[in-house]
DNA sequence: CGCTCGGTTGAGCGTCCTCAACACCCGTGG
DNA sequence: CCACGGGTGTTGAGGACGCTCAACCGAGCG
């Protein structure tokens, strides 16, 4: 019989597909599809209309914003667990930002149609994409405090030490992970000029909370800590 | 008969309560309530749990974060025809901020159950509050973009021009509006110091913008756009 | 009168931006 | 093998902007 397809999925519980009675559920699996992406593809473009439902189950996209010059910017990153594209589906426009993976990514896509079927069918679904839009603009928020609040050094050591969790490993008495972006994006993440990022990754090494070179970036275990609170 | 209880309204057109089925809108009737707010009067609080869903049909509302230690913050307005009081709605927790009117307003309130209530029996009214959400995280970031590339003078000065279409009135080859802010909130808003916003204030008047007195601000007609756009 | 409160003004300072030069990696091509 | 060039990242100098601290001003009020 019709499995639901998130079922084996490591956010299954989190899953906005879920629960689900069990005819919407093989409407769902109709309209699902799972796709990896190899670093750099990218999932869906800015201005483009095709308004599927992703969500993340491997690896880390990027979003970014394209402006009319033609320079882009790294908005911000969407991890395993998030979905995404959903405010082009709420609202009905086009992707206002496009998507691309910063490392070997899986994605779980249901086209707009069919997961249109399955909110008439099961109006929880929506309330629960609802809730990630709010989730959404918490998040936004958090955003705009913080970068009046938190020193541009603080956010980027916060922002490493998420990576560094995410997709880190030990190594020795500490942590060491191989950064999926430039530096450039590194900067605009945070809102920075990528000079201005190079002298807040010399300064958190001076201070001894890491060491960084190239990509790789390694974190003493709880020496840093210490160093950081400081 | 049970008459659309927004059907005078001002936004009608545009509510999130509309269209509904004559069954539903006489079950809205029943949890709709107008309420009237003198300027200072708060609507709700932070962290309380009441979760009405509210529109703003007049005045102005400002939108307050109250941090751990008691100091507030103006984050944002809110508008005549904006939805507030969403984001607790659609999270179920509580409000993350508190929503206080700036001068005398209106909201109309319908309560979180009948507004369960009617969204149960008419799911599309869900699928427009969740489009609210997305287009207040569309502004989310909007603001957070802005901020990185338009200077505090000019999104000090597109602020009181919206203030200005909004509130102001022609005087003279000219428009004027009394702020209904301190300098403060005015800060808080564009996120700045105080001081600063005094300067920022006195470098528009330089320039010719406008004129600046306590509460008082005067724009001039068209000279004001060709002086702006210098 | 003197108080407080909101707002303005001034001085000093830190941070970040811009522009520019330079260092480095790694490919291609001689 | 080495020279070259582009892309990427770092470093330096100079300047703009906003923050903090502090003094001051004016209005409203006991």
């Amino acid at each position: 019989m019709a499995e639901h397809p998130c079922g084996t999925c490591r956010f299954y519980q989190d899953s906005i597909w879920q629960p689900l009675p069990m005819a919407s559920a093989s409407l769902l699996s109709k309209g699902f599809v799972r796709r990896e992406l190899a670093a750099g593809e990218t999932l869906y473009h800015q201005g483009s209309g095709c308004r599927s439902v992703y969500c993340v189950s491997g690896g880390l996209f990027a979003i970014r914003s394209i402006g009319p010059d033609g320079t882009s910017s790294l908005m911000r990153l969407a991890y395993p667990g998030e979905i995404i594209g959903y405010r082009a589906f709420l609202k009905g426009g086009e992707h206002s930002t496009e998507a691309s993976a910063l490392m070997p990514s899986r994605v779980c896509t249901v086209a707009e149609r069919d997961a249109r079927h399955v909110i008439r069918a099961s109006p929880a679904v929506l309330e629960r994409i609802a809730k990630r839009c709010a989730d959404g603009l918490d998040q936004c928020r958090e955003q705009l405090m913080s970068k009046e609040t938190v020193s541009n050094k603080d956010r980027l050591f916060d922002l490493l030490n998420r990576l560094m969790s995410a997709f880190g490993e030990e190594a020795g008495g500490g942590r060491r992970v191989r950064l999926p972006m430039s530096r450039q994006d590194l900067a605009d993440l945070i809102g920075v000029a990528p000079e201005t990022l190079s002298r807040l990754l010399s300064r958190l090494e001076r201070e001894g909370a890491l060491r960084a070179s190239g990509r790789r970036i390694e974190m003493p275990a709880d020496p840093a800590q210490r160093a950081a609170q400081r």
